[in-house]
DNA sequence: TTCGGTGCAAAAGATTTGCATATGT
DNA sequence: ACATATGCAAATCTTTTGCACCGAA
């Protein structure tokens, strides 16, 4: 089965908190893990109601933050007010391209260390990260020139 | 007189778009100046308002949108869901406690290296990026153990 | 005098909460 | 049966806009 390690790691968290395991806590995290890197609570209400018209905007909402709460998500606001939340899988940071609208991922261990270094220089305890890198990608770098 | 270079950025702005010069926005500027480096639009209301009670906060909303346009701040948004005004001045990157609030500025050479190298690995011309490490600062810290 | 600016109130957009009912354990 | 979850509606919170009056050029 798809998914296995997430649902585990929901039903762990659940029955570790006292929760309950529902239709709906399951049919929104299906959907949530097959959906785009960073949907917003709207988004995914849009994708649930097609497949569970009677699951409500407040639920979505309400799961997306116990996803949160689960480690299973991370939740992002973006220049556009939005607040979206990213399936927290490995991680990963961004290359867009300000022309063509490429995202790269990328990953670097020097970034890692020297942003670490920076966190116990100020005494401070870093939970997550954003680092996005903004320019032109190879393509259109040699397309302008 | 301080701020002299600013006063005159927005002048130069002003006349050459055929906007007036009025006394909300230079007293709205000279607060702003004289403000921490991240106000949001509230914020910067609270303190105009002490000073000239008249003004209203779309003035001070406006008016900040304005200071963009006009090249004399830049408008961010972080994960706590405000849109912040930040004084335009030399480049760094922040560090967002996610308990308090509080932001804290950084520069790191080694970041900004290790940012280059993975920028030449993908042919990739950086223009501009952005960079913030989200947790929880000293003080919290400390607070909570 | 003319056209942009201001301030109020109200709209819009998104997130969050109260509450009666439904449901997992 | 009991405590949590759900779905609706309504409240909040922040950002934006409409409009009548004001004021700089």
């Amino acid at each position: 089965m798809k998914y296995e390690a997430e649902r585990t790691q929901l039903s762990t968290y659940l029955s570790g908190m006292g929760l309950k395991h529902t239709k709906q806590r399951d049919v929104i995290l299906t959907i949530f893990l097959d959906s785009d890197d960073h949907v917003s609570a709207e988004d995914l209400y849009q994708r649930v109601r097609k497949k569970s018209p009677s699951i409500g905007y407040t639920t979505v909402y309400r799961t997306l933050k116990l996803f949160v709460d689960a480690g299973l998500a991370q939740e992002h606001r973006f220049d556009d007010g939005l607040t979206r939340y990213e399936n927290e899988h490995a991680h990963h940071d961004h290359l867009v391209c300000l022309d063509c609208g490429k995202i790269i991922e990328f990953n670097s261990e020097l970034i890692e260390d020297a942003q670490e270094k920076v966190a116990v220089e100020y005494g401070f305890k870093v939970l997550h990260h954003r680092h996005e890198l903004y320019g032109r990608c190879s393509d259109c770098e040699n397309k302008s020139q």
